[in-house]
DNA sequence: TGTTAAATTGTAATGAGTATAAATTGGAAA
DNA sequence: TTTCCAATTTATACTCATTACAATTTAACA
């Protein structure tokens, strides 16, 4: 834990919690639920530390934010390249691990590719299942 | 263009404003910039019809929204499937033709895909020609 | 031409994210 | 250890994209 925080940044109990937050629930929260899970054990906690630390640790390259939902950002520890489906019925965000065989394509135009976002929407199976009853 | 309205939509002056500025700007603008240069025209516009026009033809499948943007939704007429490429630097959201061959697996898991959103963010080769004056 | 449901308009409200400045603190130097 | 200061946290105010609402207007049909 404390390791990450070798990339020239102070330790401080905050930046902990966030990343153990994340670490533990990879559900794509968002800033606010991080915000108010964290506050129960830490009162003192406050909202613009949490985007604080999400921004910080998002330019360090630890964690990622998403777009998926067009009304909030969505916070991601950062592992290995994937994609994303968000459920519209539930709204729950699934992790769909592939890799994306286009960027080559969008390099080879001449651009300069530093992120790859694919995000798709739909009904999760789960709710289909239970659709189907 | 009246045609389009065959979707059982009223012909109104605005929804066809708002459907002829997507057509002749392929730029993915934002809803205040549609609404902006619209209103010189007619300048009784109101920005909420500009949100109503393009949640209607959105929900008629006849334009899309995309998220490329963290701040704000931007508007695409919709035309084949492609993806999209943000520069970080002049800002720009330019046009990736291309289809993206890992529907197929998403679809695989179970899950029910309805849209496919593939965002790419970096330098864009005008910007990188630029650099290297 | 008259009628009415649908669309437009103006204004107020919401809410995610940002700006700011004062108080606190991590961690290096003494 | 103690001191010290730049970095961080906190509380609060603010921005601004989007939505809610209610009154007014209008497209389309008889
Ligand atoms: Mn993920
Ligand atoms: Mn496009
Ligand atoms: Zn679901
Ligand atoms: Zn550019």
């Amino acid at each position: 834990m404390e390791i990450l925080k070798q990339n020239q940044l102070k330790i401080t109990p905050q930046r902990l919690a966030v990343m153990k937050y994340l670490d533990e629930n990879r559900t794509h929260p968002t800033a606010d639920r991080i915000y108010t899970d964290l506050k129960e054990k830490n009162p003192s906690l406050s909202k613009t530390t949490v985007y604080n630390s999400l921004d910080t640790l998002q330019n360090h390259n630890i964690i990622q934010s998403i777009t998926i939902s067009p009304s909030e950002l969505r916070y991601d520890f950062k592992k290995s390249m994937h994609h994303h489906f968000l459920c519209k019925r539930c709204g729950d965000i699934i992790d769909i691990e592939l890799e994306c065989p286009n960027i080559k394509k969008t390099i080879d135009q001449g651009h300069k590719v530093e992120e790859v976002h694919g995000y798709f929407k739909g009904i999760c199976k789960k709710c289909m299942e239970k659709q189907e009853k």
